[in-house]
RNA sequence: GGCUGGGUAGCUCAGUUGGUUAGAGCGCAGGACUCAUAAUCCUGAGGUCGGGAGUUCAAAUCUCCCCCCCGCCA
């Protein structure tokens, strides 16, 4: 049996993920998993809260809490809010678990026997009224430059140069804005990855699973050469640094750098998982144990790749254990707000705690992976929501369900019709379907799900086309055999285009297979010819007509919703 | 500024290694049907493929220059 690794990027503990976030990583990750799943793969389907890090400290002393409970309560709002997108996490653990700091300590601690952790001090901003260095982004001043007032301490906006934050003019806290800041001392550990540099190549060079656009930034890091850099951070909320089990002497204060620890989440999160369901985990994690038949795959954000296809595997080679590192990784663009960015503080854009309380998660599900940022950048808009739920999941799925259930009731008693066989036009929609069927299954495996979402809908689209030209309403009258042959297949076209839809709109696709009364075990994906799958129901069985599947999307509604989150082109 | 990706019908996007009249969905127009959420099915009208030059028997597809948009830059 395939065993399959899943991990989708993990979402920044600092409030609910807007829609772009969903479109990213978690959901395409789901609909794999799914997928994977429906054939029969073992699937291990990891994700997390990345809880450490400046902004979280900052974002929990703006809602006047400690860290940790600030973070506790957003993961449970992160949580409610995946399970409200019916993503079908094996395990949402977070970065902030103990799990997690044995792990990072662990690395740390190979690493360093490797030769590739060193102390190294240097001068950095530290803010005397925040009580705290200053990250280089919290860093603002003029630009030595072009005299731009917000330059920050990583890089100048406005003439677009990189910065070191000791170059600023004025130098003030974007925290406080105190201009109280001077240069300090401080010592951090750095992670000597120009050591690594060979390694990495040869491990990217050697993956063929991963699109151009991975390789490529991947590469490009490589040719501009790996530079060393610190991971640890002056911040107390995070993974201490630890030396044989005790605070490393001068390190008291520090604790790793966020983008240290997050992605050895991954592996936290799965031993939390496995701790928690009396589970193993290194079967997964460490290709000595057992994961040498695991196939793993990444999604994230176009934003996350370099980390992933390099930073994280210089921990994870680095480590000189036998860890499993990504086999496949689909990276994605964002989803826009009518072209701009979502922003909380302009209000702007729709949060998915928002999304759900306006309209039920498989409209937006169904929405955002078949118009997926997979190319390029993909505008949202409101208008293009409604017309697309309205017509492939209200009228072309919705409609078709209604339409012959109703019928069948009628006619049939709500029984699955006996008699009759089967003619030239159900030949003809056997091959159509098992031409669909073998187009969709290919983009499922390639993830492509643009066009993935395209052929479920052709699926659902050939029961109405069947319909039209059999037309069981006119035969029912002169040759009632017939018409229960064409009303039978009609309704099994039905339950297949239930069972491809699960891994989109898995709500409805329940509903429906609930409805038809197919056991669970008979939801797999398709896997024999039409002929043969589209007789599956057994005759005279009962079933019941299905509520209404999708409501369509009013003009006003969308006149109120684009009121409220401010829908306009930017 | 450097780099990635993109600029194809009114809108959102496909177009495999260059090859017959450039495709899909939505929207629009006409027709059919009446089982169904005025749904569905069929047909059709819409494009000098960002601009220019070049290579070629042949370019949306390759080369060069230019313009514009999203994003990234440890």
């Amino acid at each position: 049996m395939n065993r399959i690794l899943i991990t989708s990027a993990l979402p920044y503990i600092n409030g609910v993920k807007h829609l772009g976030n969903l479109a990213g990583s978690m959901l395409p990750a789901d609909i794999y998993a799914r997928f994977e799943r429906l054939r029969g793969s073992e699937v291990l389907y990891i994700c997390a809260t990345d809880e450490h890090g400046t902004p979280a400290e900052l974002a929990a002393e703006a809602a006047g809490q400690d860290v940790k409970t600030y973070c506790d309560e957003q993961h449970e709002l992160q949580r409610a809010a995946g399970t409200g997108f019916a993503l079908s996490y094996d395990w949402f653990g977070r970065s902030s678990s103990t799990q997690n700091h044995q792990l990072t300590q662990h690395f740390a601690q190979k690493l360093e026997a490797e030769g590739l952790i060193e102390e190294r001090t240097s001068r950095q901003v530290y803010s005397i009224d925040d009580k705290r260095f200053l990250p280089d982004r919290y860093v603002q001043g003029i630009c030595p430059h072009c005299d731009s007032e917000k330059a920050r301490g990583d890089q100048c906006d406005d003439c677009g140069r990189l910065l070191d934050p000791t170059d600023l003019i004025d130098p003030y806290s974007a925290i406080s804005g105190s201009k109280n800041v001077e240069l300090r001392d401080t010592t951090h550990l750095f992670l000597k990855q120009a050591a690594m540099q060979d390694t990495i190549r040869n491990w990217v060079e050697a993956s063929v699973d991963w699109p151009s656009l991975a390789r490529s930034i991947a590469l490009k890091w490589l040719d501009e050469g790996l530079q060393d850099r610190a991971i640890t951070r002056d911040l107390s909320w995070g993974v201490p640094v630890l030396k044989d089990g005790k605070p490393r002497p001068g390190f008291e204060d520090k604790v790793f750098y966020v983008w240290f620890d997050a992605p050895i989440e991954y592996i936290g999160a799965t031993s939390e998982w496995a701790e928690a369901n009396d589970k193993t985990w290194e079967d997964w994690w460490r290709t000595d144990k057992g994961a040498d038949d695991v196939t793993y795959v990444q999604f994230m954000g176009k934003d996350n790749v370099a980390f992933h296809t390099v930073s994280f595997p210089i921990t994870l080679l680095g480590s000189a254990e036998p860890w499993k590192t990504v086999d496949r990784l689909k990276a994605f663009n964002w989803v826009t707000w009518y072209g701009g960015k979502f922003s909380t503080s302009q209000n702007r854009g729709i949060f998915m705690d928002q999304a759900l309380r306006i309209a039920p998660s498989d409209m937006w599900r169904w929405y955002l992976m078949a118009n997926a940022p997979e190319s390029s950048d993909a505008a949202f808009t409101l208008e293009q929501f409604q017309a697309v739920v309205n017509s492939d999941l209200a009228n072309v799925l919705g409609n078709f369900v209604n339409r012959i259930t109703k019928f069948a009731n009628a006619k049939f008693d709500g029984q699955i019709p006996d008699g009759g066989t089967i003619g030239e036009l159900e030949q003809k929609l056997f091959a159509e379907f098992d031409a669909q069927i073998t187009a969709l299954s290919a983009h499922h495996q390639a993830m492509d799900y643009r066009k993935a979402a395209a052929a479920t809908r052709a699926i659902w689209a050939l029961g109405n086309e069947y319909l039209a030209e059999a037309a069981p309403w006119t035969v029912i009258k002169t040759d009632p055999d017939k018409a229960a042959m064409i009303v039978r297949t009609a309704l099994n076209m039905v339950v297949m285009s239930a069972i491809v839809a699960q891994v989109f709109i898995p709500d409805a696709a329940t509903r429906v297979l609930d409805a038809m009364g197919v056991p669970k075990e008979n939801r797999n994906w398709p896997n024999q010819a039409g002929s043969v799958l589209l007789d599956k129901l057994p005759r005279r069985s009962q079933f019941t007509v299905p509520e209404l599947l999708f409501a369509k999307i009013e003009d006003e509604q969308v006149a109120e919703w684009s009121q409220r989150f401010g829908a306009s082109p930017s």
